[in-house]
DNA sequence: CGGACAAGCTGA
DNA sequence: CAGCTTGTCCGG
């Protein structure tokens, strides 16, 4: 992960000096506030109503308050982000309109101005995930300095020696020892991938006697102080004194904000952790290289992370024909024919009913006439492009046959596949499947299937080449953490839990290294891999895109530090050596007016 | 972002 | 030229 950025000269509005020998002047105390305004990134001065000083308001009030603002023609919602300021000459000041509450401190407006910096984008984005959801007036009693009498474990408070911590966790240990060991330092703040996991860790922890303040919803009781649990949005949570930080599948790429900035929960709470001076462990049974570039890395036992690896049984395809036996391979059928205490859970990365599709008469492709993508079979009878959903009859373009053979199975017809092989219902889920889930011994499903049950006897991965020949550059790290999420769901080997893995590359690394139970297989020669391709974490990426890109990438010129790359489908690629450069290469670029994407470090390209 | 105001387009 | 759309500017 890319080190910290330092200079701080560029950000996005500038900080003036404190006040010493400031004088209130007679017309009053003057605060800077930040519009919460979506397209505004320039703070505004406003006068603190003379009432407000003598009924305690004004004392309330101060930099990260939520006030109401005029502007314009409108009131809106604002941050206060700096106090009695000297407002520029000849601007007619208006007067704050309400203190709303509480709002993020200095210290999180600063990390959230640097995030917006380092992630290219507007700071009151970020303020906004930094801030409660509803007014806060007060705080709860505190929660910090709750006694832990567990000893922790001598691995968790190896782990929480260094500064900057790689905790590679077998997939079936349990973090709680940590987080103990981390909780009997002071307030800790624990970021997590997933809802399901903070409320389960939270559950945990309260069982044990340590109140936790689960966000985004415990914004107020975070604040009050003590141990602080939540999701992505949790990189910006109030800790009252921070005395550690720790992130839990860091690898996970939920953690990575999909909106204008693109920040990462995992080097959000570093670059905290950094400034705060404590420590900070990024935990992952499968570290990505980011965090193995930015801190000390620390195993477990070689004989104990095997052991926590699940079986790993591979069926290889390669002598098989894929015209007979299509996705479900003879050697599938005992294994899904089984009845268990847990379900089994089939995973195959395709949606719809069916995504690549020929015409039986002149082989042509079914594809989109605008977006040359392949369509999706929705219903019988129709066709729907997967980009603007347009929908189309049956009917080839080219030669006017109705008659299709598909060339990959979506789930839904694998689903009445394996129905038919295995002689007993199959319930298919999807990303989109909501509410509870009937109970069945079998089901299939895209990845998300492995989000919706904690356990399972067996999971199969029934094209797992499609995962390690995704054209993305990091496919094989994604694969080998998708096997690590699968094995969480069977458990140890211990436990009889086994996955099976069909596969054209039985030999691949990825496999390899889960059957190993040993990530050091597969990230060593990423490594290389990345650094013979100048991919990160060697080097840096942004992703422009949307209507002004050309814009944007006009006024950007031709830097000498960066390589250039495109425009393809509409959008450059930016590359530098170094994260620090790019954010200030992207800093010194006038933004165009109109919807511009600037994705910095894009997960794919 | 959204309002205010200005400049362009249309129809009678 | 009213009535409407589209564009540009600006907020303390």
């Amino acid at each position: 992960m890319p080190g910290n950025v330092s200079d701080q000269s560029q950000l996005p509005f500038e900080d003036t000096e404190p006040h010493p020998e400031f004088k209130p002047r007679e017309s009053g105390r003057v605060v800077r506030v930040l519009p919460d305004v979506g397209g505004i990134d320039r703070p505004f001065d406003y006068l603190v109503p003379q009432e407000w000083e003598n009924d305690g308001r004004g004392d309330a009030l101060e930099v990260g308050s939520r006030v109401r603002i005029p502007f314009g023609a409108r009131r809106v919602a604002g941050w206060v982000v700096e106090d009695q300021v000297n407002p520029p000459e000849g601007v007619n000041l208006r007067e704050l309109t309400k203190l709303s509450g509480k709002g993020p401190s200095l210290e999180i407006i600063e990390i959230s101005r640097w995030a917006s910096y380092r992630w290219y984008g507007r700071v009151s984005a970020v303020l906004k995930t930094a801030s409660p959801t509803r007014n806060i007036n007060r705080l709860p009693a505190t929660r910090s300095g709750v006694p832990v009498n567990a000893v922790p474990p001598s691995w968790a408070i190896k782990a929480l020696e260094e500064p900057r911590r790689v905790l590679r966790m077998p997939p079936s240990e349990d973090p709680l020892p940590l987080i103990k060991a981390a909780v009997k330092m002071g307030d800790t703040l624990v970021v997590v991938p997933s809802i399901e996991m903070s409320k389960e860790l939270s559950q945990n922890l309260d069982k044990l006697g340590i109140p936790v303040a689960l966000l985004p919803d415990q914004w107020a009781e975070a604040a009050a102080g003590g141990v602080v649990i939540g999701t992505r949005s949790a990189a910006f949570a109030p800790v009252r004194k921070l005395a550690a930080v720790i992130v839990l599948d860091e690898h996970d790429e939920s953690l990575k904000e999909e909106r204008m900035p693109t920040w990462h929960a995992r080097e959000v709470a570093a670059e905290r952790a950094d400034r705060a001076g404590v420590p900070c462990v990024l935990v992952s049974p499968t570290p990505s290289l980011e965090a193995l570039q930015w801190g000390e890395l620390q195993t477990f036992p070689k004989i104990d992370e095997y052991k926590s690896w699940p079986e790993i049984k591979v069926i290889d395809r390669r002598s098989e024909d894929p015209i007979r036996t299509g996705l479900l391979s003879d050697a599938l059928v005992p294994l899904i024919r089984e009845n268990n205490t847990e379900p089994t859970i089939c995973v195959l990365n395709r949606k719809g009913r069916s995504r690549l599709l020929a015409c039986t008469h002149c082989g042509e492709l079914v594809r989109c006439d605008s977006h040359q993508t392949p369509l999706i079979q929705d219903e019988e009878e129709i066709f729907i492009c997967p980009i603007d959903g347009e929908r189309r009859p049956q009917v080839c373009n080219f030669c006017g046959s109705t008659k299709f053979k598909n060339l990959r199975a979506g789930i839904s017809r694998v689903r009445e596949e394996i129905e038919a092989l295995a002689r007993q219902p199959v319930i298919e889920i999807t990303s989109e499947t909501e509410g509870d889930i009937p109970e069945c011994n079998l089901y299939v499903g895209t990845t998300a299937v492995l989000n919706r049950f904690p356990k399972a006897s067996q999971v199969i991965f029934l094209d797992f080449d499609q995962e390690i020949l995704a054209q993305k550059f990091r496919a094989n790290e994604q694969s080998l953490a998708l096997l690590a999420h699968a094995a969480r769901l069977v458990g140890k080997k211990e436990n009889g839990g086994k996955l099976i893995v069909q596969t054209r590359q039985p030999d691949h690394e990825v496999l390899r290294a889960a059957i190993e139970g040993d990530p050091d297989l597969l990230s060593g020669s990423e490594l290389q891999r990345r650094k013979l391709l100048n991919l990160p974490p060697f080097t840096a990426l942004a992703k422009i895109s949307g209507p002004s890109a050309p814009i944007f990438m006009k006024a950007l010129g031709k830097p000498k530090e960066a390589e250039i790359m495109g425009p393809k489908n509409g959008s450059w690629l930016i590359k530098t050596s170094r994260s620090e450069e790019l954010a200030r290469i992207l800093s010194q670029v006038e933004r165009p007016s109109g919807r511009l994407r600037i994705e910095v470090d894009p997960y794919d390209v």
